[in-house]
DNA sequence: ACTTAGATAAGAATGATTCTTACTTGGTAA
DNA sequence: TTACCAAGTAAGAATCATTCTTATCTAAGT
C-alpha cells in the first residue's frame, strides 16, 4: 500500500520473469499508486503522460493486460462493459454505486471467514476453485462523501 | 422459468409501462427462453433472426437496456467488458470459468440468508443496500461437464 | 378510424481495444 | 565492455461492439 521506490517494483516484475523496461515499471507504479481505485487503461496513461510523453497507450493497455496474466493486478468485474483493473490483489469485496459509477473497495475479514467456512460446507464436483468475493449494490446517498461499513454489535 | 405465452409476455410489458410491440415480445420470449445463460445481445439477435428476419440488431440492442431499466431482466457483471444480460431476476450468484469463459448460475438459500444476516451485523453510512451476490471464481475441472455444488454433511 | 407519442429499420458514426510492423532495448554471455 | 537477440514498444491502422441519427411506422387511447 505504501509506495514502492522503483527498484522494488523492478525487482517484482524480474520475480514474475517480466522484463523491467521503462515503460512497465512506470505502468506499474502509476497503477498501484491508485490502490483503492478501479482505472481503465486511459486513466493510467493520463496520468503517467506527462512526465513520460513517449509512452503509447497501445503499450498502456498491453502492459496492464501482461500484469493481470502475471497476478501483480487484477481485473475487476463491471456491470457495463470497459475493463478495469484492480491494484488491490488482496482478497476483497466491492460495493458498486448505480448514481456515480463508483466501484468502492470493501475489505472484511470477518466477510471472508464467512464465505471460506461456507464453501466448506458445499461439495464442488468438476469445479477448481480459485476465490470469491461479494458485489454489493446500491447508492450513495450522498455522492460526495464516503461509504462507510462498520461493525455494529447485534 | 417455464416457458411464457406471447400474452402473458405481452401483459409483463405493460405492466411496466412499456408499449407492447411485436419486437419487444419477441425480445423478451428470446432472452426468457435462455434462463440460465447469460447472452450478449448478438446471441440473441442471432436466434431471433430466422423467425423474425425484419428485427434489427440495433432494436435488439436498445429492447435489451430498456427490459434493465424496467427491471424485467438483469445485467450480469463480467470481467473480460461486454454487455451480458440476465434473464434470471432472482437473487442467485454466479461461477466464472477461467477455461469456458461460461457464467453459471448458482442458487443457494443458504448463502444468500447468511449474507443478509451478516449485513445485519453491519452499519453502511451514505450507502443504500439494494443487493449482494457472490462471485466464484476458478476453473472447471471438465470443461464439457457441468459444475454441480451440493451441500455435505459437515 | 384518427391521432400522436413513442418505437423501429437501416446504416452511419463512435470509441474502446487490438493488431501490424519497423524500430528499440533489457538482459545475457563472450 | 561489447555484441547479440528475443522480447518489447511507438505509431497509427484496423476491428468490432455499441450507440446514434433520421425517416418511417405502429400501439394504444380517443
Ligand atoms: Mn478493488
Ligand atoms: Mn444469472
Ligand atoms: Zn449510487
Ligand atoms: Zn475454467
Amino acid at each position: 500500500m505504501q509506495n514502492l521506490t522503483r527498484d522494488e517494483l523492478r525487482q517484482r516484475l524480474l520475480a514474475c520473469g517480466l522484463k523491467a523496461t521503462h515503460q512497465r515499471i512506470v505502468v506499474f507504479e502509476t497503477v498501484m499508486a491508485l490502490h483503492g481505485q478501479h482505472p481503465v487503461a486511459e486513466e493510467v496513461y493520463q496520468l503517467l503522460k506527462p512526465a513520460n510523453p513517449s509512452i503509447s497507450l497501445g503499450t498502456v493497455y498491453k502492459t496492464l493486460d501482461t500484469f493481470v496474466e502475471s497476478g501483480l493486478i487484477n481485473r475487476v468485474f463491471t456491470e457495463e462493459g470497459g475493463k478495469r483493473y484492480d491494484p488491490n490483489t488482496e482478497a476483497h469485496s466491492h460495493i458498486y454505486c448505480s448514481n456515480t459509477k463508483e466501484i468502492i473497495d470493501f475489505e472484511d475479514a470477518e466477510l471472508d471467514q464467512l464465505l471460506l467456512e461456507f464453501f466448506k460446507t458445499r461439495n464442488m464436483e468438476n469445479f477448481q476453485f480459485r476465490s470469491c468475493s461479494v458485489q454489493l449494490m446500491g447508492c450513495k446517498v450522498e455522492p460526495d462523501k464516503k461509504v462507510t461499513i462498520q461493525r455494529v454489535s447485534k
